[in-house]
DNA sequence: ACTTATATTTCGTTATACGCAATAATAGAT
DNA sequence: ATCTATTATTGCGTATAACGAAATATAAGT
């Protein structure tokens, strides 16, 4: 019996899917559906009742349900409680951002993070920005660097680490020859699928009663800034990226008013985590550059 | 950080060496060292004091102590709650027992045992008696099939299964062609080294105001016989072995008064282990001859 | 200086855990 | 009723981790 296996029955008790539970623990379902057999096998009773289609706690299960949150609520005190003796903090904290924000932010932050707390581990997941806020929600990521969302759900805690303009962005010989102006209702758009950024255009061309002309959406800002560059159209990135961008001097940035209400990127976390020591060292040495 | 590897630790707690406490967990020296790492990497912090010389608890590790005693204690208590709830008991128990008693009374005891328990394994080990009572008081066993002793250690529960007399033997065809009379103090006795059968004849000898020409001390009752068989002097044996013994046609039994108080077989436990449920029932199953 | 005691490391082997794919079993759909 | 989709489980081959024996390192006693 190990702290990883209450983990594991937890997940499952919660879920009652074998399958779910075990994504969110991050093994097979096989590998879940051995744990909790041997599980059982320990505590010598039979924990889920269970079908090929359902998945239900016993009476015994729900006993040791108890018994694994306070086992584990414990075993964190514990390590609380010691890491505050030994005045080192250490563990691991998870976190996710894009590409683009890992080049931008992530070595500023870190450098000092780790000079700071050197035993503490940080595990770094990349990928699209889009699911970042939703990984935080649902418990997969510790923190996400992302961008602000006009409205923050609930239990969210955000630390703004930069503002970063959205910019029209045209390629330099124009498109088909012409210079474009915006707002106008002709000029092709390259736009995010979904995303702040996209909120944002959307509203701004509502705001100058205009109907945008979209030529693509793509998924990643680096894909806008591409197809802008090959001439396709007029694209919105924040200037975060596009100065992290090798085709940067291949656009060029529009002047044009009203401007985009900026990009707001930050840290995002679950309120209730800044209990954890190890969160909460890491939330307290960010920098809010607002 | 698994039960097992708790149990550990609380050993080298108690013990502070490794050897000796890696002995009690039936593991290497070398897997116990790699357990307390790994179980201070996961705590993060260094619970052992210890250079070549010398082991010591550091102040977390007092305090990681107190843990391991309170989860390993609250994980017994929900194995035995889950039990009583499922109403059927599941564990394993160990015994001692010399080889002669396997013979002899295992059979009886365990086949109805495993007929009112079938889910509870019996590890059974089997050895020279005279360690018998003192790997029960060690805790290396739950229980043992021993002699009584004329004084019973505290803490320690015996109850008789047998009672089986003390038996002078002699070669049948004599000893170098004489037929021995005893008591006297020139017969050659064999006799055990220690034990129980060996403090009752040194007490009958003394009692007869005679003292014992000891011609050879063997370890195991079995060893005595052959040597009586052989024609070396005359042994001292409980019943219950010469009526096992190969060679018990080719001994007779001397009809000696006043007769040697008789060998009590029974089996021992700590009286505190009679609390876990595992253990009061095989206790409870057994038959007092007495 | 040599020996003894003992925690740790190295190394080769063994056991365990894992993921993938196959299986079984069931509920809902056609 | 048969078919399909869903999902827990099991077989199987492989990767990972755990283990014991022996070697090593280190410090105390003689």
């Amino acid at each position: 019996m190990d702290i990883k296996q209450l983990r594991q029955f937890i997940q499952l008790a919660d879920t009652l899917h074998f399958g779910r539970a075990s994504e969110a623990s991050h093994i097979s379902p096989s590998a879940l559906s051995r744990s909790i057999k041997q599980l059982e096998e320990e505590a010598g009773s039979c924990l889920f009742e269970r079908d090929n289609r359902s998945v239900a706690l016993t009476p015994e299960g729900e006993i040791f349900l108890t018994y694994a949150r306070d086992s584990l609520a414990q075993w964190e005190t514990l390590r609380t409680q010691l890491m505050e003796r030994t005045g080192e903090l250490q563990g691991e904290i998870s976190m996710y951002c894009s590409v683009t924000a890992s080049y931008s932010f992530l070595f500023n932050i870190l450098s000092e993070f780790r000079r700071n707390y050197p035993k503490i581990e940080i595990k770094l997941h990349t990928g699209d920005p889009d699911p970042a806020i939703n990984r935080v929600i649902s418990g997969d990521e510790d923190f996400a660097i992302a961008a602000k969302p006009d409205t923050l759900p609930t239990g969210l805690a955000f630390k703004s680490i930069a503002l970063s303009p959205l910019l029209f962005i045209a390629p330099k010989q124009g498109i088909e020859g012409k210079h474009p102006t915006l707002p106008d209702d002709n000029t092709p758009m390259i736009l995010s699928e979904e995303g702040v950024a996209r909120k944002r255009v959307d509203r701004w061309f509502k705001e100058q009663n205009c109907k945008p002309l979209i030529y693509a959406q793509v998924a990643g800002n680096e894909a806008i800034v591409s197809m802008v560059s090959l001439g396709f159209g007029v694209g919105v990135v924040p200037k975060i990226v596009l100065e992290n961008s090798p085709l940067a001097n291949t656009v060029e940035v529009l002047d044009i008013s009203p401007s985009l209400k900026p990009y707001e990127v930050g840290i995002v976390t679950l309120e209730k985590k800044l209990k954890s020591p190890l969160i909460r060292a890491f939330w307290a040495q960010l920098k809010s550059e607002l």
